[in-house]
DNA sequence: TTGAAAGCGCTACCAT
DNA sequence: ATGGTAGCGCTTTCAA
C-alpha cells in the first residue's frame, strides 16, 4: 500500500496538517518536529502525490511542449535546452508531436492542456494564429490563462509570448560572407512554403544580395522542403541554368547535407566548384563531407528561454518577446569564388 | 473562470453525477440526456480536469520516458514511436534526460514517478540493475507497482520488462556480409565501455568472425564512445597497423559517419580502399558520403512496443520480454575487397 | 434512470 | 507551534 501523509501523521502522533507543514519547510513549525517528521517520511519512502497536491494548489508543475517532429535535430536541441531548464526549476516536461500538421498540432496542444500543464511551448508552430483563442484553463486565483510561448514562429497576443532567432540577420550574414569570398551568383534553396522562418531567411537572403550590390534573380531561388531529399533536385535545377550559381545558401543543414551528397555523387567539387552554406548548425553538420559552413541556431538557448518565459509569466511577471542572434560557423563547405 | 462539472450540472438542471456519467458514456443514463449534456459541455468549452479525475481513479494517463539524450537520433526515433503509440491510447508522454549519467538517470526516473506516471520506460539505461528496488507507487486496487519497461538494455524482474533489438544477430549479419564481399581483415570500433549493446555488438562481431572462418585479433578492436569524434582516432589507429583492415564495422552510425569524414579528409577512398558499415540506420546515414551501409534498428517499433508492454502490464495482462530483429541496409559505404 | 454523499491525498485557513 | 476542517473537481458507491 502506498503511504500517505495521514499514515505518517498517525505514526508520528501528530496531525496531517503538521506533517504537510514539515514536508514543505513551512516556517510555523518547530525545527525538531520538522526534522523528526522528515526523517520518518524519508525512512518510510514517502513520495507526495502530485495530483492531490496539484488539485488544491492549481499547479501541476508540468510544462508542455508541442513539437513538429522530435526526430528533427533542431527540435531535439531546443527540447534539450527546455528540459534542462524545466528540471532545474522543478518542472516536468510533457510533449506531443504534430508531424508538421496544423490540425494535429492543435489537438496536441489541447491534449497537453488537458493534462493541466502550467505552461505551454510550441516549437515551430504551423498554426501560430490559432493560439490566441485556444481555450485555456484560467488560473484559479489570478484567473490568468495558461501562458503559451511560441518558439521560432511567434505572434503576439494575450498571454501569448514568443522566442525566436533572428533569421533575417542570419541569412544576410551568410550572403555577406559569400560575397566577401568573391561570389556574385548566389542561389537559395528554400524550405517549407508558407513557413515563417523560410520567409524570413528568404528575406534575409534578398536583403543580403541588395546590401552587397548583387541583383536578385528568381531563377536562383529553388523550392524545397527543408529535407535532405531536396538536395538532388535543387542541384540539378541550379546546374542546368545558363549562368549557374557559384554558391548556394540552403534553408537548413538537412537540405545542405542532401546537396553535398548530391554534389559528391555527380562529381561536383565542394567548395572548389560550388560553395554551400547551411542554416541551423545541427550536430552532424560538422561531420559532413566537407564540414558544413552554416549559421548557428541558438537552439538550447531558445528552449531555455522559452521555459524561462513560461515561468516568468506563471509568476505574474512581465514577459517580453525575445529575439536571439545566430552566428556564422565557418567550416569548409564554402570557399573563394573560382570564377 | 474555468468551467467544471458542477457548472454544467447547474445549467442543465441535473446532478453532477449525471453529468459525469453522460461525459464518460456510462450505460445507465438516458440517451437523450447524454446527448444534451454532451452538447452543452461542448458548447461551454468544458475540459475535464485530469488531476481531479486522476486523484479518484488512481491513474494519470501519462507514461514516463527516461532517455539518455534526446539529441541522439536513435533516442529521438524511439521516442517518436512511443509518443505515437501513447497518444493513440489516450496517454500523454512525460520525459526526462539523464545525459548518460546513472545518478541523473535514477533521479529522472523518480521525478517522473513523482509526477504519477502510470508506467515508465527507460531508453538505453545506464543503470538497469537499479530498477528492481526503485520505490514505486503501488496501484490502489491491485497494489501492483508501476510497471517499468527497459528499452534496449533490459534485465528481468518483478514488474520489470524489457524490449530490445537483437544486437548480436545484427553484428553477425554485418560481418557475414563483409565476408561475402571478400573481406578478411575486419575491424570493430567499439562504443561506450560497459554498455550492454556495445557488449552484444562486440559479441556478434566476434561470433561473426568465427562463423566465417576468420580469426579474431585484439588489435582490430578499437575503443570509442559512439560519437562522430571517434572517427579520426579510430581511423588513425587502424591504418597505423602493420596489416591494416580492409573493412570496419562501427558500434553505431554516428561513429561511422565520423570515420567517413576522417577518411575523406585524409584522402582514403570509401569503399575503394576501406569498407565501412554502421549500426542503427539513423536518418542522415542515407545522406552520408558515401551513403552508409548499416544495420537498421527497429527504432519506432521499439518505442511502440515499449508503450504496448506498459499498457498491457497496466491492464493486468501477461507481458513477455520482446526481442526485435534488425535488418541490413545495403548502401554504398561497403564494397568488394580490393586486396 | 437519477441524485446524494463519500472520499481520493493534499493544502490552507481558522482556531487554539 | 499545532490541530480541526473545508474543499480542490471528479468518480463511484448506495439509495431512491
Amino acid at each position: 500500500m502506498t503511504i500517505s501523509i495521514v499514515d505518517i501523521a498517525r505514526i508520528a502522533g501528530v496531525s496531517p496538517s503538521t506533517v504537510s507543514r514539515a514536508l514543505q519547510d513551512h516556517p510555523r513549525i518547530s525545527p525538531e518536529r520538522r526534522a523528526e517528521i522528515q526523517r520518518l517520511a524519508e525512512s518510510l519512502g514517502y513520495r507526495p502525490n502530485q495530483m492531490a497536491r496539484g488539485l488544491v494548489t492549481g499547479r501541476s508543475y508540468m510544462l508542455g511542449a508541442v513539437v513538429t517532429d522530435i526526430t528533427d535535430p533542431f527540435v531535439a536541441e531546443v527540447l534539450k535546452g527546455a528540459e534542462a531548464a524545466a528540471r532545474e526549476a522543478g518542472y516536468g516536461l510533457l510533449f506531443a508531436m504534430s508531424n508538421r500538421d496544423p490540425a494535429q498540432e492543435l489537438a496536441a496542444a489541447e491534449t497537453l492542456l488537458d493534462h493541466d500543464v502550467d505552461g505551454l511551448m510550441v516549437i515551430s508552430s504551423r498554426a501560430p494564429h490559432r493560439y490566441a483563442d485556444l481555450p485555456r484553463r484560467g488560473d484559479r486565483e489570478t484567473n490568468a490563462q495558461t501562458p503559451v510561448v511560441l518558439v521560432n514562429n511567434g505572434v503576439a497576443g494575450p498571454r501569448l509570448f514568443s522566442v525566436r532567432m533572428d533569421n533575417v540577420g542570419g541569412a544576410r550574414e551568410a550572403v555577406a560572407y559569400l560575397r566577401r569570398l568573391g561570389h556574385r551568383r548566389i542561389a537559395f534553396v528554400a524550405g517549407p512554403e508558407g513557413g515563417r522562418s523560410n520567409r524570413e531567411r528568404l528575406d534575409g537572403y534578398r536583403q543580403g544580395l541588395v546590401a552587397n550590390g548583387l541583383g536578385s534573380a528568381t531563377e536562383l531561388i529553388v523550392q524545397g522542403a527543408g529535407l535532405p531529399e531536396d538536395g538532388p533536385r535543387a542541384l540539378a535545377t541550379l546546374l542546368a541554368l545558363a549562368d549557374p550559381p557559384t554558391a548556394v545558401l540552403c534553408y537548413n543543414d538537412l537540405a545542405a547535407i542532401g546537396l553535398l551528397a548530391a554534389a559528391a555523387r555527380t562529381g561536383r567539387r565542394v567548395p572548389g566548384e560550388l560553395s554551400v552554406v547551411g542554416f541551423d548548425n545541427i550536430p552532424l553538420s560538422a561531420y559532413a563531407t566537407p564540414p558544413l559552413t552554416t549559421i548557428e541556431q541558438p537552439t538550447a538557448a531558445l528552449g531555455r528561454t522559452a521555459v524561462e518565459s513560461c515561468l516568468r509569466a506563471l509568476a505574474g511577471g512581465a514577459v517580453a518577446d525575445v529575439v536571439l542572434q545566430g552566428r556564422l560557423i565557418v567550416r569548409e563547405s564554402a570557399g573563394p569564388c573560382a570564377r
